[in-house]
DNA sequence: TTCAAGCGGATATAGATGATCCGCTTCCTC
DNA sequence: GAGGAAGCGGATCATCTATATCCGCTTGAA
């Protein structure tokens, strides 16, 4: 059995090299980056990244295993939450904040990848995604027809902005618009509300059109 | 000068099979399909293709436009309904409709393309969404805070629903999945009006976690 | 000290994509 | 209805990019 006690030392190092590297350059250029890119970024050979990863699944399964770890715990931390419409709440602004600043989380989320890794890990999450719907709903925050799984279609459509904003954006710009989920998120969750209310205020700023239209420019190299 | 009524007139045919399959093919795969595959699926072959068109994005140019012209149509009809608060309804439900048939056309919405083609028609489609926005909001039916800008933003979101669904499910398979990206437009409708009200009827059923993951499947070839 | 384990990265393979070329066919004109 | 310009098809070339391997050299540990 090649245990992973049974690496070397120096070999264990690059494999935690090449873990962290792939978080990084995923989380930038989304899941599409090279395993030769990712050892580069590492700073250690191509033979070295695939001796230790047969492919790019198995890098992005060791990747996607923590990833879900953290999710995990901003679930149950929602669950525990108080209030639950609150934990509801920062349920949503975690998990997004977090897609936003990592494409390649955003997009195994969605699905967009190889069945294997999702599958299993996804069982993890969507039981404790529909507890903190149950829990909101039960309080009578949520309205009753919305379901554990609309969060997660929520989820997939509001961090699609984030995608569409930092693909065309430049590195300087306007970090504003790297938010700018954040504003669509509430408007979501007034029409989530069961009750009916005042529209909340929104945290962040409608762009103007011309920096709609210099955001939708298309990716000029991500 | 090398008019449109200078082609022979199999090459004028020719020419508008081309659009129809472009068209088509993108509205099905996106706009990754190539000028290739274009002339295949039109039935003619790829020297043809390239003779009436220097490229792919030449072709998608003429396509754009056809789509800019329905979207165009679209939107004045939104701009002339009776009532602003139906317009702004009817603009987004009719739109998406479009975008969640036609991937192509949501692709270049989104900015997923050449700026060329993009900009200058986008500037014709700017300024009635804004319409329709501001007519909402006088009329007092648009919550104060939002703006023309944000309908194209929320467009993106809940197009990309449609995205996800397609990708992952079966051609014979539930198509009330299609039609998903509806339920999340009413939410958000609820989230856009400037008075409190109850929860709207959703006009789609929320899915269950099962048919939840089975779309998320990843592409199992477009 | 020894050598299995590990390393780097040039290099082979494969597949997709973009585009051209040229012998044959079709349309149009006279 | 004949001649020639315009058009046609699709095999083929040229890139590109991603994936993966191989092998001479280095390093860690028994």
């Amino acid at each position: 059995m090649m245990d992973t006690q049974a690496l070397r030392k120096d070999a264990a190092r690059n494999r935690d090299l090449l873990i962290s590297a792939g978080r990084d350059l995923f989380a930038r250029r989304g899941l599409a980056a090279t395993l030769n890119d990712v050892a580069h970024h590492a700073g250690v050979g191509v033979g070295t990244a695939y001796r230790r990863f047969a492919n790019k699944e198995e890098l992005i399964e060791a990747i996607w295993q923590q990833q879900v770890d953290e999710l995990e715990a901003i679930l149950r931390e929602a669950v525990a939450a108080p209030d639950p419409w609150e934990g509801l709440v920062q349920y949503l602004e975690k998990s997004l904040a977090a897609q936003a600043k990592d494409r390649g989380m955003a997009q195994m989320l969605a699905g967009r990848t190889w069945p294997d890794h999702y599958d299993q890990q996804r069982d993890r999450l969507a039981p404790l995604v529909d507890q903190v719907a149950d829990r909101a709903r039960g309080a009578g925050a949520l309205r009753e027809d919305v379901t554990g799984t609309d969060l997660i279609f929520l989820q997939i459509a509001l961090t699609d902005i984030s995608g569409t904003v930092q693909s065309g954006s430049a590195p300087e710009g306007r970090d504003d618009a790297d938010r700018l989920y954040r504003r669509y998120l509430w408007i979501v969750l007034d029409g989530l509300r069961a009750s009916a209310s005042a529209p909340s205020k929104l945290p962040v700023a409608a762009l103007t059109t011309h920096e709609t239209h210099a955001l939708l420019q298309p990716r000029p190299q991500g």
